[in-house]
DNA sequence: AAAATCTTCGCAAGCGCTTGCAAACTTGTT
DNA sequence: AACAAGTTTGCAAGCGCTTGCGAAGATTTT
């Protein structure tokens, strides 16, 4: 049974109050009479029950980590990060995954309302827009958002500026030389996918080429979506000379299925993908990909939602952090 | 702010106990009275204060996660099932990622002996032994071990069968007519990769092929790592025909190697891997590997801890899991 | 040296819940 | 009709901590 606060201030021989004030740095306690206090926590290494500390003052110290799916791409190098900058401020992440299931992800929020958790994080993906809403109009729900974005509602959120990733990978093709470049992406619904997709239109305007739907190909993020994606593309009247692909899955996918064509990459398709997961560097050839700056990221999200809790003001409520393009064989001339 | 028990109490005209003895399903309350308790529970939706209860019951229905790199190789599949079932338990997991530091690594296991958790689950890697030893020798503290074993002192443990594995893997390019068989692994103090050799030779011997210490090449777990151990294995007098990689990054390196010298997989060198990352899939050729069951061991383990805190035996305090081999084409004949 | 001010400290209530115990109420038995 | 036995409920203490407030002590002021 660990030591109580009542047993120090015993030992001390001092209140329980004036211990509990000499621990949380409070004024009110004379020097020596604090240090005495101090010494006799170190000897004994008592730590406060967090419980009964958080039932006294309302807080937890816990911060909630809502993710549809742990195991989508990059998503363990954001959660480390999120980790390490909530641990130095003295909080704790709890894994929520919603499994994209609506009750789950109902319950998880709950839990900042329950005041089981100061705050929430949610990271990614398709989690129900109107859960999130609801939640945010109850006011004091700390909430921020990563790598996505709710619709009607303003929530601090930190994201990667997706068109810009889109119009990185894509000017990239263009500069190669190549006019005929094809987007394979994920369904448009979602945000992140359609910014790309801004991006992509962006840099063949600034490069006066025109847009052509056809070379526009939306399937589900997954491996036989990428692969299946080149054989709708090899359908189209004039055949592209690049790709612009979304997602890592999507990629490899598809670069198996050009393979399977018989083609090279990148004699007769360059390709670009979008996120530095380790699978595109070992991939043959390595893929020029889009990389997200997954560590800020998760630093930032942590910043945030811990300035929420007290009470400090966010720089920016949406703050968009800059992709990067990392060249490799995938694009080489 | 919340719902208190005393508001239900209040709303339903009864005392705090009854209402609390109501929720819990306790013995102790007429029929129609705890109905129509939870008729307004329902109503207001109210849900307990876990801190609140936490203090009172002594628990907390945390459970801490330690880990040294939260990164590691199917750690989120593992993550994710352990997740899962702790949820439907009514536990939550916290992530402790010690980052192999030991004054982290301290703090987090404090976290049971300080009941801020119930109990906690360690997964992988060269959690400093000591500080486990140290840990389970607090009677009280519930741990439980995943993919990693403690010396000197026995705590409920899931983890594969890697001798197995490394059986496995022997044995299916032994049954391909290949003798030479090279061994790229990691540090032999890891118990992990200790095992794998095990296998490794058992399987040898009982092909009766004798064991060449030249053969085995030790290095670190990293790209790289496999990258030289081909060239330092191609310095030795007789070259191998087969190669058993114990780590996906390892294999990486080591594929990347061959190819580097021009030599065909599996024309040249048969190569059977560890870990069913989508890495081993995707890489050209698609790796053969020895595959763990990392949704079993999440789940497993999660359940052991819980059996644990509930004072329910546990049957097989070291729960060894059967590794699985998937052939792909790295080692077709 | 007494009054006024500041500092240091302890008392006690409270955070929201659980639980042992006794009071009140049922029901069954003779 | 009276009593035993069982059931249902409420009282109150306690989990370990924080914090407002007043008491005591130390320090300064006139």
């Amino acid at each position: 049974m660990p030591l109580t606060l009542k047993d120090i201030a015993k030992i001390a021989g001092v209140a329980e109050s004036t211990v509990s004030r000499a621990i949380n740095n409070k004024p009110g306690v004379g020097a020596q009479t604090r240090e005495k206090i101090m010494e006799i926590v170190r000897e004994h290494n008592y730590q406060p029950n967090q419980l009964a500390q958080g039932l006294a003052k309302r807080e937890t110290h816990l911060l909630a980590l809502i993710v549809a799916d742990l195991t989508g791409p990059g998503y363990s190098e954001i959660i480390k990060s999120m980790e390490k900058t909530a641990n130095q401020a003295g909080y704790q992440l709890i894994i929520c995954n919603t499994d994209n299931n609506l009750a789950k992800e109902k319950t998880y929020l709950n839990l900042v309302g329950q005041h089981r958790v100061d705050g929430a994080i949610i990271l990614g993906g398709t989690l129900a827009n109107n859960n999130i809403m609801k939640l945010a109009l109850n006011q004091d729900e700390l909430l921020v958002l990563v790598n996505c974005l709710a619709e009607e509602v303003l929530i601090p959120t930190v994201l990667v500026d997706n068109a810009r990733g889109g119009y990185l990978a894509t000017v990239h093709l263009l500069e190669q030389g190549l006019e005929k470049i094809a987007l394979v992406m994920g369904p448009a619904n979602d945000f992140l996918e359609s910014e790309k997709l801004n991006g992509y239109q962006q840099a063949l305007a600034d490069y006066n080429i025109p847009f052509r739907e056809q070379l526009i190909i939306k399937t589900n993020l997954s491996r036989e979506g990428g692969y299946n994606a080149f054989f709708r593309v090899m359908k189209i009247d004039e055949l592209p000379d690049g790709f612009f692909v979304t997602n890592d899955l999507l990629a490899i996918g598809l670069t198996e299925a050009i393979k399977m064509g018989g083609y090279l990459i990148p004699g007769d398709f360059a390709v670009v993908g979008y996120g530095d997961s380790i699978i595109s560097a070992v991939i043959n050839p390595a893929l020029t990909v889009v990389a997200e700056p997954l560590q800020q990221l998760g630093r930032l999200a942590a910043e945030y939602i811990i300035k929420l809790i007290n009470d400090q003001a966010i720089e920016e409520v949406i703050r968009v952090l800059e992709p990067e393009l990392i060249i490799r064989e995938s694009s080489s001339p």
